[in-house]
DNA sequence: GGATCGATCGGCT
DNA sequence: GCCGATCGATCCG
């Protein structure tokens, strides 16, 4: 069976659909002709206007208008004047939405990612949004990109699909207010994947030597 | 282990 | 001018 790269109709869908179903996903990223792989293990949805976390919340302007475009594209931006993050435009054009991938497991190329965040932990090559940009040579230059396109280099590819048991959800990252956009648990992730971002807690095995 | 803070700069009020 | 969908270093207990 041929890989298969995730289509427009599968990024064309309801934002919180399509996060959920990237989870377990391959996310490849050509990089002087070879492969950076990982596998999806944590996203966040941002889903139009009256999502106030949306960068889109304030209406069309030059840094999100990607998000207002067709879907299967990447909206990258540039954040803390240094860190890039990687998003996937989601729903019909027109509508401003979009899934942040804020973690992978690696899969492929390893070496290069490394050596992409040299002296770093390994256990944080691609845990969280900025750190795995920095691993999958990830900048301003993949803004809209087209993951869809057959001669991108970068996309998704389908992997195996994941059942709802091996799923969490909860609060995004960063994101705090009354408003009830503001709370809603539209961040999914992997349960106990230790290559999920956040704070390694003491049931943590990862730091474990054993 | 956990809290706090500085880095560093583009985007938007 | 202010602040951010972050990260990593440092300080504290």
């Amino acid at each position: 069976m041929p890989i298969k790269r995730l289509t427009r109709e599968f990024y064309g869908r309801a934002t919180l659909i399509v996060a959920r179903e990237l989870l377990g996903q391959r996310l490849v990223r050509l990089y002087h002709g070879e492969q950076l792989a990982g596998r999806i293990v944590e996203v966040e949805a941002y889903i139009g206007q009256g999502d106030q976390a949306c960068h889109a919340s304030m209406g069309r302007t030059a840094r999100n208008a990607v998000m207002f475009g067709p879907p299967g594209q990447a909206y990258v931006y540039f954040i803390y004047g240094m860190h890039y993050c990687l998003n996937i435009v989601t729903e019909a054009e027109g509508f401003p939405a979009a899934v942040l991938i804020r973690a992978v497991e690696p899969q492929a190329g390893l070496a290069t990612m490394q050596a992409l965040r040299p002296g770093r932990p390994l256990a944080d090559l691609t845990r969280g949004p900025g750190r795995l940009c920095a691993a999958l040579a990830i900048d301003l230059s993949c803004n809209g990109a087209d993951l869809c396109a057959p001669d991108s280099a970068l996309w998704v590819e389908e992997d195996a699909a994941l059942p709802d048991s091996a799923i969490a959800a909860g609060p995004r990252i960063g994101v705090r207010g009354d408003m009830a956009a503001l709370q809603a648990p539209w961040r999914y992730y992997l349960q106990d994947n230790p290559w999920v971002s956040g704070r390694r807690t003491v049931t943590d095995h990862t730091t474990d030597h054993r």
